[in-house]
DNA sequence: ACCTGAACACCGTTCAAGT
DNA sequence: ACCTGAACACCGTTCAAGT
């Protein structure tokens, strides 16, 4: 896994192929298959560790921030988990897709959520919206990381546009439109306090 | 085009090479180069043929409709036209991912939006934050649609959880989530009428 | 203008056999 | 328990050469 991830972030998940991690652990491609069933079981491992690294939990971790505040926190923090290593979203994305790897990303999301008091079909959908914002969003932010990378500096050609919002800036913009259309939506039954 | 549409309802995207294509055309590999500089811009082509497929213009396409039910109705048209062929949401996906292919999707989208008199960087980010989640919807709803087909019933063992809600009802409630949030998030400046 | 033939440099996966 | 060796059935892409 070690290897892997740094095959992932060194080279991006086009360069990690089996025979490419079995020479960086001096073993034949056939050994990895005592390990993993497959590529994608192996990839689905790495997809869970790279959503359960947990970044810093910010200042404000107690279960008394407002319900809202925990959203925004934990989809940033799903997206910082992402953007550690690269085509990190990439490799989520898919292994979820698929219907492997851990649920932990949209459980977080989900009991975030779900401090709003809102019924759990509701939660459990609006978790599931979010994630694929986030996923999209990152995946689309990570390929336009390596894509500028490759020469094509884009150029603030003519003055204007300089500060043109960072994807930082667009996916907290993102993040709060569902969390304002789920403010809005539901009955919201009891708004203690 | 046709005949790599063909291969990709019938057989998926994996099974979607170039020399599955060259033999389907009864030509040598090769001969797809000259035609293609290569197999993503293959796909970029393909990608726009599979948006660009307008379904039927429901019965509200006048400048009349609300613009809540405007940008609801194109939404709903586009994940119509991802689903109108096998693994459609991960070839636009990855496609536009790339930054290849057209903007008419999102081009779309934001005309919708637009109806609500928002400014315009509002309406390029709350088109684009739709834009994937219907993209991360729709490919995971295609996933599970060759995944169930694949055996595993998955069953609705205990009776219970037997309408356990449809892939377009979720579909729904994610594009209000976006739709509520934005008309309750900015000042919204003219409600003529 | 459009295609063939032949090659290059790879893939994921299996499986008998070794230690 | 863990790995090697050798093979199978593929890939995308290039490029001289043909018509």
């Amino acid at each position: 896994m070690r290897a892997a991830l740094d095959i992932l972030d060194e080279q991006g998940l086009p360069d990690l192929t089996m025979r490419r991690l079995a020479s960086a652990l001096g073993v034949q491609p056939s050994a990895l298959y005592w390990h993993f069933h497959n590529k994608q079981s192996m990839l689905a491992e790495l997809s869970d560790r790279i959503v359960s690294r947990r970044s810093r939990s910010r200042a404000e971790s107690g279960a008394e921030a407002e319900w809202t505040a925990q959203v925004t926190t934990e989809a940033a923090a799903l997206r910082d988990a992402l953007l550690t290593y690269r085509d990190g979203a990439e490799v989520v994305s898919s292994t979820l897709a698929m219907g492997l790897g851990s649920t932990v990303a949209h459980d977080r999301l989900a009991s975030a959520i779900a401090g709003g008091d809102f019924d759990d079909r509701t939660v459990d959908r609006a978790a599931t919206a979010m994630l694929h914002f986030v996923l999209g969003h990152v995946f689309h932010e990570q390929q336009r990381m390596q894509y500028d990378s490759l020469g094509a500096v884009a150029e603030t050609a003519d003055g204007i546009e300089v500060e043109a919002s960072t994807p930082a800036t667009e996916f907290v913009f993102g993040i709060d439109l569902l969390v304002n259309g789920l403010r809005f939506s539901a009955p919201l039954p009891s708004t203690r306090d």
